[in-house]
RNA sequence: GCGGGCGUGGUGGAAUGGUAGACACACCGGACUUAAAAUCCGGAGGGAGUAUUCCCGUGCGGGUUCGAGUCCCGCCGCCCGCACCA
């Protein structure tokens, strides 16, 4: 057999023919040893897996299987965010129904999933779109509802004039309707919502205890939570309609109130709105400003335009001090009180504003090392940097952190009653309503007589029709002839449905508890589901850092609130993986050109490109995302198809760190199937050798043999701090580390196999259980190779013996000045003032100092020495 | 625009504030072969030198430190998120 290549097409379907068979990886709720919860995000249906997909789902086995190893009792399922947009658009193009489109997709990538050979327990998939798991999201939703947990209220939505649809905001493209062209409006509606907002103390306070996070997630959803200590107060108003007496506002800069220049309303705000009705002009400008779509970049990156109401607001403290009131299209009515002082001094928007409007700028506060005005650039300082003040409530002159100010100005406003100190949050309630058919229903029905009502529990699930059109633009649901239309459960009345679906993120906020128990009558099964969570390890993309995360960790607080959980956080451990990217091929017309049909050449050290068919020149261009638009995507299934799942999965988590992007390359490919040939002919080598020294005496061991444990000690000891750590290319580099010794020990175990055949077999198959969560196919066939009792599967990781672990000699390098110039061996732990002294002797030192005076000699203990001359 | 991140040889990258470039890919040289592939052995950041060796070097500019890829400040470039894509 030794000969022979190892080939992945045949045996990697075998092994997972046999992992199936055993139930290898069907996880009991009842089973006894500590429970161990790896998930990766699950997927969305969109037909095919992605490299993306591959990257993360490797991750998440290698997790799986090595705490398997570690005698964990682990659960690792699989499922499918299935509802959402691209079913209906694929509806609208392909005349299949969504439900059809999504079920196929599902079938199609559950085939590509099980060709990696993950170790997915199967009997729990779940799958979004399904009754059998949106009944109980309808049911969690009306609990909420009674908890006091569920709003309606008026929210913008994007709205196409000419389809007469609600669009996503992906749907508008440079402010159009990606369909119709049309200019986008904004448009209110009543719309349900999840109240966040009050959980956002807690939210943010529970981050703390999130140690396990990447911190930069932490620190984006504190941000995204954004709370503010600040001023609320109310400007005078003069000029106003009848109604109007004041105008509430918050700022989170109190220190600079002697600074603002003009105050301004958000187009939507009821003053505008009031305005607007007895003037068209004012009209004009707010249907202008509402001609946008709703997302914050778009508006933030809008051109700043502001409309002079003529009315003036007057200063709390001092009533005689009047300011412009403009209408402008960045104040948001959705933050603070739809209204803002402008200080432009201090605030580059504002000062954008006055220089456009022509308005003064009063500078608040100066550097401390300069009188200089502000001209074209504000002048933001950190709250905790020191400044002069020459314009504030304060000591005139005074020099002190804006902190300080802040301070000092809120405490005096609260005292003459000028306004409050208040806190203020960013983060808006969760609106979860769509206009759409493909998502799950909202379960109320609106009555005439008793108003909106949740549809009695025996009544669910509220299924989606399936008899829908997607021939004109709009929610396929309301257009239904029939299905919106019930009798009220309560006076019996004629009434109608809830027409709109829950937002996907619903779905996705509660499906890792769906897991512990996928087959339940009720939501979840709380003790269950309080075994199993929060999720040991979570991995997935880092664009989920804030929407997903945020309301998964909201919902779970709901499901406590509502008796379906026990636990507040859904994620213990965190990890957020980078992209897969590949260089992108442009043909001479500038045609983007894809990776199979290009021919790389490399000539010394110039690669140079050509159409694999037509032979014509192919640029290469830069490195990016895969993406279908620049064709630069390779298909995993040509990849399992060619090189194995093994080596898909050896080269995702080789190289690049998992939290940064991977490029992907056809080079990179291969030299992991080079090296999956490598392990295979050593083990084939080893087998040999081990035949052929049978009858000698296994015990025995040379320097050689003991050198070759270490290693291999070293090699298991370190892998598993890296898999564990998540560092999956450090692994991979110990692994092929721990291969070129095993190799060069091989060779030499025919020169004496009594003393060191022990070592190599011992070492082999440490390997192959190391490779295991890896390349899990190739270690099966390895291990049974080697004649192993059961499966690598089911092996319990290698032992290590701690004394192999530590050296009792050290390399110390030496610095003169910080540079290195020379190294001593010393026995470990040997006192600095004799490691002086050795240093102080050597012949390169002493030539390098050449004859200069030691000023000083730093010896880190094993570390290194550093003289300072 | 706002928030977050990243930047190290030809390439992917390694490096608790302590020998910059581990490990791999690509490349070059050698062995094996009729030959090629595969495999095995060796070389290699850039520059100078036969060589001992020396100088330069972690996007750019400053700073802290005995010592900075790592910490601080200011730039530049790229990427992600911005609430109805998932």
């Amino acid at each position: 057999m030794s000969g022979e290549r190892y080939n992945p097409r045949e045996m990697e379907p075998k092994w997972q023919q046999v992992w199936a068979d055993a139930k290898s990886f069907v996880t009991s709720n009842d089973d006894p040893r500590e429970p161990y919860y790896v998930l990766e995000m699950f997927p969305y249906p969109s037909g095919r897996i992605h490299m993306g997909h591959v990257r993360n789902y490797s991750m998440g086995d290698v997790v799986a299987r090595y705490y398997r190893a570690k005698g964990r009792n682990v659960l690792h399922p699989m499922g499918w965010d299935a509802f959402g947009l691209p079913a209906e658009n694929a509806a609208i193009e392909r005349k299949t129904h969504p439900g059809t489109w999504t079920r196929q997709n599902i079938e199609a990538m559950k085939a590509q999933l099980q060709s990696m050979g993950l170790s997915i327990d199967w009997t729990r998939e779940i799958a979004t779109c399904e009754p059998e798991y949106y009944q109980h999201q309808q049911s969690m939703f009306i609990d909420m509802m009674e908890a006091g947990l569920v709003t309606r209220k008026q929210s913008k939505v994007n709205w196409d004039p000419v389809d007469m649809t609600v669009l996503a905001n992906e749907q508008v493209i440079d402010g159009r309707g990606w369909r119709s062209g049309a200019l986008v409006e904004q448009r209110d509606l009543t719309q349900w919502f999840f109240k966040i907002s009050d959980m956002a103390e807690e939210l943010l306070e529970g981050l703390d205890g999130l140690t396990e996070w990447p911190e930069k997630v932490r620190t984006m959803q504190r941000n995204w939570i954004g709370k503010s200590q600040g001023l609320a107060f109310e400007f005078g108003l003069k000029g106003a309609p009848a109604g109007f007496d004041t105008l509430p506002v918050y700022t989170t800069r109190a220190d600079t109130m002697r600074g603002p220049t003009f105050a301004a309303i958000a187009a939507d705000h009821p003053l505008a709105r009031a305005l607007g009705e007895g003037n068209p002009a004012i009209a004009e400008f707010n249907a202008q400003c509402m001609r946008m779509g709703t997302s914050e970049a778009a508006i933030e990156q809008a051109e700043k335009l502001g409309y002079d109401t003529g009315i003036k607001v007057t200063h709390p403290a001092d009533p005689s001090w009047e300011l412009p009131l403009f209408i402008a299209n960045f104040v948001l009515m959705d933050y603070g009180t739809g209204a803002v002082i402008g200080c432009p001094a201090h605030d580059q928007r504002d000062l954008d504003f006055a220089r456009k409007y022509d308005l003064p700028v009063i500078d608040v506060f100066k550097p401390l090392d300069s009188d200089e005005p502000v001209g074209d650039t504000a002048f933001v300082p950190l709250k905790t940097q020191k400044v002069r003040y020459v314009q504030w409530f304060g000591e005139p002159g005074a020099e002190i952190t804006c902190q300080e100010a802040m301070d000092q100005t809120l405490a005096l406003f609260e005292k003459n009653g000028w306004g409050k100190a208040q806190a203020q949050y960013r983060l808006r309630d969760w609106g979860v309503s769509r206009q759409r058919y493909w998502g799950c229903p909202i379960p109320v029905i609106h009555c005439e007589v008793c108003g909106t009502i949740p549809v009695p529990k025996k009544n669910l699930p509220v299924v989606l029709p399936e008899d829908v059109t997607f021939d004109k633009p709009g929610n396929a649901l309301d257009h239904h002839p029939t299905w919106k239309h019930v009798n009220c459960p309560q006076c019996g009345a004629s009434a109608r449905r809830e027409t709109d679906t829950m937002d996907t993120f619903v779905d996705s906020s509660w499906y890792f508890a769906r897991f512990t128990a996928p087959h339940a009558e009720t939501p979840t099964e709380p003790t269950v589901a309080d075994h199993w969570l929060p999720v040991d390890q979570y991995i997935g993309g880092v664009e989920h850092a804030i929407l997903h995360l945020l309301y998964s960790r909201y919902f779970t607080r709901a499901m406590k609130a509502t008796g379906h959980i026990g636990i507040d956080e859904p994620f213990k451990g965190l990890f957020t993986q980078g992209m897969v990217t590949h260089e992108t091929y442009k043909s001479p017309k500038g045609d983007w050109v894809a990776p199979v049909d290009v021919l790389l050449e490399t000539i010394g050290e110039d690669r140079k490109a050509k159409h694999l068919q037509s032979g014509e020149p192919i640029t290469i261009g830069s490195v990016e995302k895969m993406s279908k638009s620049k064709k630069n995507v390779v298909d995993p299934d040509e990849i399992v198809a060619t090189y194995g799942a093994d080596t898909a999965r050896w080269f995702m988590l080789s190289d690049s760190p998992p939290e940064r992007d991977v490029q992907w390359t056809e080079a990179g490919v291969e030299g992991a199937s080079r090296f999956q040939q490598r392990v295979w002919r050593l083990v084939g080598e080893t087998i040999e050798l081990i035949q052929q020294s049978a009858d000698t005496a296994r015990e025995a061991a040379d320097q050689e043999a003991q050198a070759l444990r270490k290693s291999v000690h070293r090699a298991v000891h370190n892998v598993a701090s890296d898999i564990e750590g998540l560092r999956f290319n450090r692994a991979v580099a110990q692994i092929y580390e721990l291969t070129n010794a095993l190799v060069r020990s091989a060779g030499l175990v025919a020169a004496s196999p009594a003393t060191r055949i022990a070592a190599l077999e011992e070492g082999v198959g440490s390997l192959v259980q190391l490779i295991a969560p890896m390349m899990p196919h190739l270690a099966e066939t390895c291990w049974s190779a080697l004649g192993k009792p059961g499966l690598v599967a089911d092996a319990a990781w290698p032992e290590v013996d701690p004394a192999l672990l530590v050296d009792d000699e050290i390399t110390l390098p030496i610095q003169v000045n910080g540079k290195r110039r020379a190294e001593i061996v010393v026995s470990k732990g040997l006192a600095a003032a004799e490691v002086e002294q050795r240093v102080l002797s050597l012949d390169e030192i002493a030539r390098i100092l050449d004859g200069k005076p030691v000023k000083k000699i730093v010896v880190v203990p094993d570390r290194i020495v550093n003289v300072v001359v």
